[in-house]
RNA sequence: GGCGCCAUGGUGUAAUCGGUUAACACGUCGCCCUCUCAAGGCGAAGAGUACGGGUUCGAUCCCCGUUGGCGCUACCA
């Protein structure tokens, strides 16, 4: 428990879209900062100029926006605080704990390669370590570029207490001298990192497991600058089916993604939150929790250790929970999302607009459906499913039958739930005929779909003159085929 | 290869100080409901906790080893 707010940090390096893993991270550090009355800062570590964009910044920034999660500070863009990172190196430099490396790319490569064919572990020689400092000076005067490298410790260990997997020891040895600030000034995420963690006051850093080998790295410069150690958390990372790290092999890895697959954002992160973490006490037996209840449970104590894959299925179902939980009102401007993107307009008013989505609603898989198949309901600019006509009208009195049952729904008189069923099953039995027979055709002809809710539920939400309407304008099967 | 992290049903996770018929959810299967399909209700199968050794009266839980997965091993982040 943190006595002071906290302050956490998303620093995603926009070299590519937000993917589940880093939304995750994202999500994890946006709890903890809520759920303690923190601050997160969002960070854009562009460092590396060739791969990084602004575009993917946007894209970045709005899948967190998607998510519902906001930040307090920044974004921040490295690359506009690369002053920062060559005074902290600078200080490295006059502390003796680091030193320029004039070693080329090139030779750097032919020794890795020599010393992988050797047998030996392809670390840095630290040949430039032992450079005096008139050798530097020429060197310097002769105009050849250095990177700055940091001198790691040659024996000992470094070892931290992380919040989540606990005590992490690395033999210095194990550690290479590496590069702080790269020949063109530019620093690279070893330095970037440290200087920008220690200078935005962060006093955790909730992070992939993917960097649980760079925190010494780290340590190390905190240590060598002073600086107080934050508590580090690697979260495990997220995997595919497969059980190898998601990647773009398992479908959809972009979070966009799922917001194009009508997935409601509040499922995403319901589902997300519950990749790697559960909550104590609190959310005991239960899985779902809205956004609030997620921040008021958050901790990191609930975070686990090993590695997580992702469910296509659960999701899935968290979505469906959300859909049919969520208040029609609630709904409706992400189901005007979904009409925008077909170009479909609903032509009926609101009022009624809102009772069909309601209706509608605990069938949904996905926000797709209803700019799909429950179009009907909400327009007559829909199709009819050529698969529910062959199924429930196939019978070639059918269709007949509905256009007579139409004329009876005409008349006035009340048209209710249950009337429209007394009338129905009241003619069905005239014609001698199962009322299910008819039921399963006015179905289809009434919404294009073999699965809807009851028939006489849909009919009341369609309204007399609609019903009558297109019960009358029954397809037939086999006009279809 | 080296170093590091991890290891409970198909999946996500539970299991106070080591003592439970190893629990819940998703998924799967069956039944009920029924006008379709979901939902819902009821029920079932599915792990003896990766494997092997310890420690202990007793280990999912502690220790060691093995195996496996993942990560890191750049002038990427």
């Amino acid at each position: 428990m943190p006595e002071k707010p906290p302050r956490v940090r998303f620093a995603p390096s926009p070299t590519g879209y937000l993917h589940v893993g880093g939304a995750r991270t994202a999500l994890f550090n946006w709890l903890f900062a809520r759920h303690f009355g923190g601050t997160l800062i969002l960070r854009i570590e562009d460092t590396d100029f060739e791969r990084s964009s602004d575009a993917m910044v946007e894209g970045i920034l709005a899948g967190m926006r998607w998510l519902g999660m906001d930040w307090d500070e920044g974004p921040f863009h490295q690359s506009q605080r690369l002053e920062l990172y060559r005074e902290t190196a600078q200080k490295l430099l006059t502390g003796g704990h680091a030193y320029p490396c004039f070693c080329t790319r090139e030779e750097l490569e032919v020794r890795r390669a020599e010393a992988v064919a050797a047998g030996r572990p392809p670390m840095y020689d630290r040949r430039c370590r032992r450079l005096t400092l008139e050798q530097i000076a020429g060197r310097r005067a002769a105009g050849e570029a250095a990177t700055i490298r940091f001198a790691v410790p040659e024996s000992g260990v470094t070892a931290f207490e992380d919040a989540v997997v606990g005590t992490v020891e690395f033999a210095n040895a194990e550690l290479e001298d590496f590069v702080l600030l790269r020949s063109d000034g530019i620093p690279t995420y070893h330095l970037s990192v440290v200087a920008d963690d220690v200078e935005m006051g962060m006093t955790h850093v909730i992070r992939g497991a993917d960097h649980i080998s760079n925190t010494p790295k780290q340590v190390l410069q905190y240590r060598a600058l002073g600086a107080p150690l934050p508590v580090f958390a690697h979260v495990p990372l997220i995997l595919g089916p497969d059980k190898t790290r998601l990647s773009k092999r398992h479908g959809a890895t972009s979070v966009i993604s799922y917001r194009e697959m009508g997935i409601v954002p509040e499922a995403f992160r319901n589902f997300l939150a519950l990749l790697g973490w559960t909550p104590g006490e609190g959310g005991a037996g239960r899985e779902v929790f809205p956004s609030d209840e997620l921040i008021g449970l958050f901790t990191l104590e609930g975070i686990s250790k090993s590695n997580s894959v992702f469910d296509p299925d659960k999701l899935a179902w968290f979505n469906t929970e959300y859909i049919r939980a969520y208040p029609a009102e609630r709904l409706l401007p992400l189901v005007e999302e979904e009409w925008a993107q077909v170009g479909f307009t609903p032509d009926r008013p609101r009022e009624e607009v809102l009772a069909a989505i309601e209706l509608t609603k605990t069938r949904a898989r996905s926000l797709k459906d209803f700019a799909g198949a429950f179009r009907g309901y909400f327009g007559d600019d829909f199709a009819y499913d050529t698969a529910a006509v062959t199924k429930f009208l196939n019978d070639p009195a059918v269709p007949g039958m509905l256009r007579e049952l139409a004329r009876r729904y005409e008349g006035a008189g009340e048209f209710t739930e249950a009337s429209a069923e007394a009338v129905l099953r009241g003619f069905a039995e005239e014609k001698g005929v199962k009322a299910g027979l008819l039921i399963n055709g006015a179905r289809v002809a009434l919404t294009g779909q073999a699965v809807a809710p009851g028939l006489f539920a849909v009919m009341v939400a369609l309204g007399r003159a609609r019903v009558a309407r297109r019960l009358a304008a029954a397809p037939q099967a086999v006009a279809l085929a």
